[in-house]
DNA sequence: TGTACATCAGTGAACGCGCGTTCACTGATGTAC
DNA sequence: TGTACATCAGTGAACGCGCGTTCACTGATGTAC
């Protein structure tokens, strides 16, 4: 394998690598030197592959939504609006996609560590959240005072805040619940499209 | 000054410091240094004051929580339900509650941090949660196949995760939009009770 | 009331540790002739 | 085709730093007689 393609697959494990952490554990608990571990190399050699850990997260970051946001929607292309909305919904406010460990999304693991003075960071954040309203926005319809894409947000906001505080209170029935509620509250207001 | 009395007051002022500092920072970023500097007393003393940082947090967390559920409510005792609980969604989803470092909810700041392991920090940001939710489902009726406490639920988890994703993506237009949508998308479900 | 001693809230320096980052080096890959 | 040299991806040890935590100490407060 010439050497140029050899370091390109190095860079696709390491960030995968990181993806795959961040995932789990956020940014900030996640080391350079784990990360390294992870994609099978040591720590010394990161820095001819990035700038900063910063750069990585960036990087991991928009990975990660790649990764997601296939496994959000797959399988359910051909099917009606209104059901492909309650897949999502339903996938995304699971107990399955809470305790998972692949394949989740990245933003309940790490949006209160984000800092908007990383803009890297933050526009990796916000162009994969964006990604997703925009895959949700033809799924509503526009109503009086309140449009397909707003509600879109909405919904984006409503499954992250959901997820990161079932996430934080694991163990306790809370966790259940509020899954199930912001479920059955979406649920409704999806109603009549 | 009685010397336990003093030691109290000294007590309380190391909380405060801690929810002061923990509202706009989350947990790991904030330093047992700095919250004892925050308090006006050095790092040496804490531990006589606290087991571990993170007894600190869940007490921190607790203190944050009852500031930031008066600041939400206060003022809209005698409205009509309808009237406040537009007016808790007003505030909460505000740019000034964004913007602000006083008297926020910590929830935002730190839901991406909480470790469900560390049982103490868990269940005081349940509690707090519960608080809040408790709080909005009075405001709610119940619906075919929706609780009230659902739908407070349901509400509860929105703020929490539109306020979070607006702070992480301050400077950008979305952080704007985003607030606006959740508001929008909350009151179009209040609509009829 | 006044003196001698005990208590203990808070100080300040030190500890061990893990972190992000740097750097001299290695050894396999690629190039020149 | 074979040999000598250049390149450079990855190694492994070290760096300075800030962290949570510990501890010997201080000096003001409280107690005993």
């Amino acid at each position: 394998m010439p050497r140029a393609t050899q370091k390109a697959e190095t860079h696709e494990a390491i960030v995968q690598a990181a993806a795959d952490l961040i995932r789990i554990h956020g940014i900030a608990s996640v080391s350079v030197a784990q990360v390294m571990q992870g994609a099978g190399l040591t720590v010394g050699g990161f820095y001819a592959h990035f700038a900063s850990k910063s750069h990585l997260a960036a990087a991991a970051l928009r990975r990660a939504f790649a990764d997601n946001m296939n496994a959000l929607f797959v399988g359910t292309e051909g099917a009606s609006r209104g059901k492909q909305l309650d897949q999502a919904v339903r996938r995304y406010l699971s107990r399955e996609h809470r305790d998972m460990v692949e394949q989740t999304c990245p933003v309940p693991a790490c949006v209160s560590e984000v800092d908007p003075a990383d803009t890297p960071v933050r526009d990796a954040l916000v162009d994969g959240v964006d990604e997703l309203v925009k895959r949700l926005t033809p799924l509503f319809d526009n109503r009086p005072g309140l449009t397909a894409r707003q509600r879109a947000l909405g919904t984006a906001a409503t499954f992250i805040g959901a997820m990161a505080l079932a996430r934080a209170s694991r163990g306790t029935p809370w966790s259940d619940e509020v899954l199930l509620a912001a479920r059955k509250m979406l649920m409704h207001i999806e109603g009549d499209a």
